[in-house]
DNA sequence: TTGTTACATAACTATGTGGTTATGAATTTA
DNA sequence: TAAATTCATAACCACATAGTTATGTAACAA
């Protein structure tokens, strides 16, 4: 029904870099907290922290291999954020040229005019 | 240099359900701040700072006309963020699939031996 | 049992975010 | 000139976020 929380809780894990390269990690495989921890200056718990929003996003998942927590990946959300964006990417280009257009007639009608226009009363009550 | 952050500002604003709206709306032409405020339970100064918002993220520009600050969208960052998504997504859906595959494995071997696995010594100094 | 490894959680801090109301500035209209 | 419209900004609040250190817990190893 409401997907909106979804995508709010995608792109709001996709907004910081270090989830970012944690997924792109996890892309080339299945890894532990600590491997994914590793290669940034920062605590383990904040990596932990990281994981969990991950998770609560539901663009990783996570198993259990003994003490460690094995952490994989999850494609469904991100196809939702794709798709947001390809749709919408597609009105905006296309919107974008007509506005191009748009935008060298109205300067191409600045330039005749010198900055004159006549007043556009918009619908008022 | 460092695309990075507009990444980080890109998503982030894209994290919003406003701001998504907004960005909708702005999709089929542009807008004014009072139009695009028109729709939605909250005051104007909250419109402008998701304005803000969005373009500091590059998302959108604005114009003048009159009293009016027209919004138009930008493309280029929706580009950005729609190509890092593709790339990983493609990586995601095989690395997915094999996953799939993998975890089919582990079930059948799991039904078999009921719990238990081999010690995995992983590499240590 | 004792220790070690791998990870989570709690408590705390600093900063960011999303909203409000109040006010000010720019521009058009009367 | 004065008034109305459109929008931005400042000041403030509640809450979320990103990080820290310290500590606890679960599973394996000696």
């Amino acid at each position: 029904m409401t997907p909106t929380t979804h995508l709010d809780a995608t792109f709001a894990a996709l907004a910081d870099p270090t989830r970012r390269a944690i997924l792109a990690r996890l892309a080339l495989g299945e890894a532990s907290v600590t491997e994914l921890a590793e290669p940034f200056a920062m605590s383990q718990p904040a990596i932990s922290k990281h994981l969990k929003v991950l998770e609560l996003a539901g663009l990783i998942s996570r198993g259990r291999d003994a003490q460690r927590r094995p952490c994989r990946l999850e494609a469904a959300p991100l196809a939702a954020a794709n798709e947001w964006l390809e749709a919408y990417r597609q009105l905006w280009e296309t919107r974008f040229e007509n506005l191009d257009v748009l935008l060298q007639e109205m300067q191409a009608a600045e330039q005749q005019s010198t900055r004159r226009k006549p007043p556009k009363p918009r619908k008022k009550p």
